[in-house]
DNA sequence: CGAATTCTGCACCGATTGATGTAAAAAGGA
DNA sequence: TCCTTTTTACATCAATCGGTGCAGAATTCG
């Protein structure tokens, strides 16, 4: 009944997501963006309204993906509850080694949107409050199996210590983005293991 | 000889400086810098070439200041190493509540750098790497003295120690400005502590 | 009081930004 | 085959960006 798009919607959000990851949201402009993904400003305009709404689809397409390889992870009850955030820190390296460019890594585009965004864009702010929420939920429960198994030691509260263990991965994120080799980031997430153990 | 500066260069500094940390590089226009500086263009241009040259200024005077804070509070022989990195995480607490804004914290300009520049910036990224470094040396001296004291019961590696910690502050940064409040902030930091332990 | 020199205020520059309008192209249904 | 509908390509918009040129104001030195 009328002319087909020419385009992947799945596919160009993927394009998008990774270009907003490496080039940060203000300045990735749309005809950056545009050419990218190789199609004409009108066409993404069309379908996504504007740049705003394109990046929080990209967004939520990352979210989507990344958060839910890191809860089935945390939620694998075949493993001790340490084993498996071992595996969540395993995880974290590996991407951040695969994602390496001249020395810097991409981070992460969570935490690079709550950097650049979370405070002057509630909305988004938002978004990325309930994906937080979601691995602290995923990773408090792994940590209350793990102190009930003894395969963790600590007594904090499982909240606090799901924090802490947040906190860390962003903080790798960030090291990692400073220049930081994978050794290093490796020895903090060992170094953050002890404090659970 | 000539007419003379209508405004203090260091107080210049200070603005500009608040102004980077609170609103980014890229999205802090010039005309905006002049509007919070009271300065026409042209006399921030005289006086300080460009915007760019300007920022590595403000970067600078923030080092300077933030930096040798934290070198201080480290460097105190007075106190067990263990209770001079309590205070480093104290003090972190205290800046991050005071500049608390509608539920966000303004995190640190380093590592809000070290996210928005580093990977695009090389020389702007030895800035930050020579400051990171600076901060490392101080966290290892007196990492090494706290296990020599026995105040430190982790054998790990100094260096090691002093990046994780280097890690778990960048985080709390993060997390301040995802709009975590000062109890949570808080605990992050005891919790890396028994990692040292 | 001039002369020399620097700083300030304002206008302006080309480039780029996000966004829109318009007309042709491409498909399906009758 | 022709009509309807959507997508596409291209031109264009006003706003803003970093940066500059220039004339006048303000100061010290002679």
């Amino acid at each position: 009944m009328a002319r087909p798009r020419s385009f992947d919607e799945d596919q160009v959000l993927d394009t998008a997501m990774c270009t907003f990851w490496a080039n940060g949201y203000e300045s990735t402009s749309t005809r950056d963006l545009c050419q990218a993904l190789g199609l004409d400003r009108s066409s993404v305009y069309n379908a996504f309204t504007n740049k705003r709404e394109l990046f929080k689809r990209a967004l939520t397409r990352y979210m989507d993906t990344t958060t839910a390889d890191q809860v089935r992870i945390l939620d694998n009850h075949e493993l001790p509850a340490i084993e498996r955030i071992r595996a969540l820190f395993a995880k974290i390296l590996q991407t951040e080694a695969a994602n390496r460019r001249d020395g810097h890594g991409l981070g992460c585009l969570t935490v690079n949107t709550t950097m650049e965004l979370a405070g002057r864009d509630p909305e988004i702010g938002l978004m990325l409050a309930r994906d937080t929420e979601r691995r602290i939920i995923s990773l408090s429960a792994a940590i209350r199996c793990g102190q009930r198994d003894g395969d963790i030691g600590s007594t904090r509260d499982p909240a606090e210590l799901a924090r802490f263990v947040n906190a860390v991965i962003a903080g790798m994120r960030v090291a990692a983005q400073g220049g930081a080799d994978d050794a290093t980031i490796a020895a903090i997430a060992a170094t953050a293991m002890d404090a659970l153990a």
